[in-house]
DNA sequence: TCAGACCTGTGATAAACGTCACATAATTAT
DNA sequence: ATAATTATGTGACGTTTATCACAGGTCTGA
C-alpha cells in the first residue's frame, strides 16, 4: 500500500485520517497473466492501480485484436465512462504479465468521498490525469504520422517500448504489424 | 444562467445553496467569431461552458493549422492539463461563430470546492465527461479506417458535420483536405 | 528436448493517402 | 455590386500503407 499512498499525495494533499477513511474501499488483488481485470459487455465498478506489472486495454472486432491504451505501475486503469456512467464496457482490460493492483470499489469509494472532501478531491485528481493521457494520445494522430508516432513514444514515453511488443504496439499506433517493422527498421538504418 | 444550472443538475445533485455559492465563481463572456479563448504559451485559468455558438481547439506547427477538437453548446471546453497543471498551453482555442460562454475562474472554484462537496463533485463529473470523449475520439484512430470514422461521426455526432466544413474537419479526422472531399463523394455515390 | 505458439522480418502487390496544381463555387468585406 | 478571400472539387503523380504469404527466430510448457 506505501506506493498507493505516495502516489495519492503527489497528486493531492491526503491527510492520514482520509487515509484511514480509504481503506475500507481497498481491495490488493493479483492477477496471473492473460487474466481478465475487465470483460466487454461488464460494467466496470472498479478503479485498478498498478501497484506492479502491466496491463492494456483491447477491442475485439471480428476477431481481430486492437490494443487502445497500456497502463503500467503508477497508473490507474479503469473504463471511465463505464465506471462513471454504468454502461457496459466495449472493450477488455487484461494482465500482459502477472499483475498486482489495488482496487478502488465504486460503491464504498463514492459513499466515503461523500464524507471526505479530499477523497472526492482524490477522484477528480485521477480522472484528470486519465483525461491528460488520453488527450495526448488522441492528439497524436491528428498531428503526427505513424514514423512521428514512434518517434515521439521513444521520447516521451520509452517503458511503452522497452516493455510492449511489436506485435502489440502496432495497433495502438494504429498501423499493421508489418509497417510498424518497416518503420523501426528505416529508423535504425537512419 | 438557465442552461447552466439544467447542465449542471444533469450531472450530478445541486442544491440551490451549491448554486448561490457557485455564482462568484461565474462571469459570462462573448466572443466574437475568431477571437481567442486561449492562446498558445498561456497557462489556462478557466473552463468555458458554452452557452451559444462553437469552438474548436487547434495547434499551430510550422504554419499549418491542426484541428484538435471542436466544442459545442452545452460542453465545456478547456485545456485539462494546463488547468491542472498550471503547464503552459500547446494549443489554442478559438470561437467559430460569436461565442457565448460562462466562465468558471479557476481559483474561486477551488476555494469553492473545499468549502462545498457537491461543487467538487461536479468539477469531477466535468473532467469525467471530457475524459470519456476524449477515449471516445482516441479509440477512432486505433478502430477505424478514415472512411468509417467519416460514418462514425455521420452516425454518432452527426451536429459536427452540419456545422463544421469540410476543410476544418480534414485535421481532426487526420486526413488530407483533398482526401476528405473524395471519401464525401464516394459516400454519397455508394 | 521437442513441439507448438508466438514474434519478427521481408517480398510482392494493390489500395489508400498526401501533395501540388488549378478550376470553380461560395462567402465575406468594402 | 464587386472584388477579395475562403472553401471545395478534381486530375496527376509519387509515397505510404495494408494485405497476403512465408521464412526464421524466440519462448514456453509438456
Amino acid at each position: 500500500m506505501d506506493n498507493l499512498l505516495k502516489y495519492i499525495r503527489s497528486l493531492t494533499s491526503f491527510s492520514d485520517r482520509s487515509w484511514e477513511l480509504l481503506q475500507p474501499v481497498l481491495t490488493k488483488k493479483e492477477f496471473k497473466k492473460n487474466e481478465l481485470l475487465l470483460r466487454q459487455g461488464q460494467v466496470c465498478n472498479s478503479l485498478f492501480y498498478i501497484d506492479n506489472g502491466y496491463c492494456k486495454s483491447y477491442y475485439e472486432i471480428d476477431g481481430v485484436v486492437k490494443n487502445t491504451g497500456f497502463f503500467f505501475e503508477n497508473e490507474i486503469a479503469t473504463n471511465i465512462n463505464s465506471f462513471g456512467d454504468g454502461q457496459k464496457s466495449e472493450f477488455n482490460i487484461v494482465a500482459c504479465e502477472p499483475l498486482t493492483t489495488i482496487i478502488f470499489n465504486k460503491d464504498k469509494l463514492f459513499q466515503t468521498a461523500q464524507q471526505a472532501n479530499e477523497i472526492e478531491t482524490l477522484g477528480r485528481n485521477c480522472i484528470r490525469l486519465f483525461a491528460t493521457k488520453q488527450e495526448e494520445f488522441s492528439t497524436l494522430f491528428k498531428l503526427y504520422s505513424a514514423q512521428e508516432r514512434l518517434e515521439y513514444l521513444e521520447v516521451k514515453h520509452p517503458e511503452i517500448l522497452q516493455r510492449v511488443s511489436l506485435s502489440q504496439l502496432a495497433s495502438f499506433l494504429g498501423v499493421a504489424r508489418e509497417t510498424l517493422s518497416r518503420i523501426r527498421k528505416r529508423r535504425v538504418l537512419e
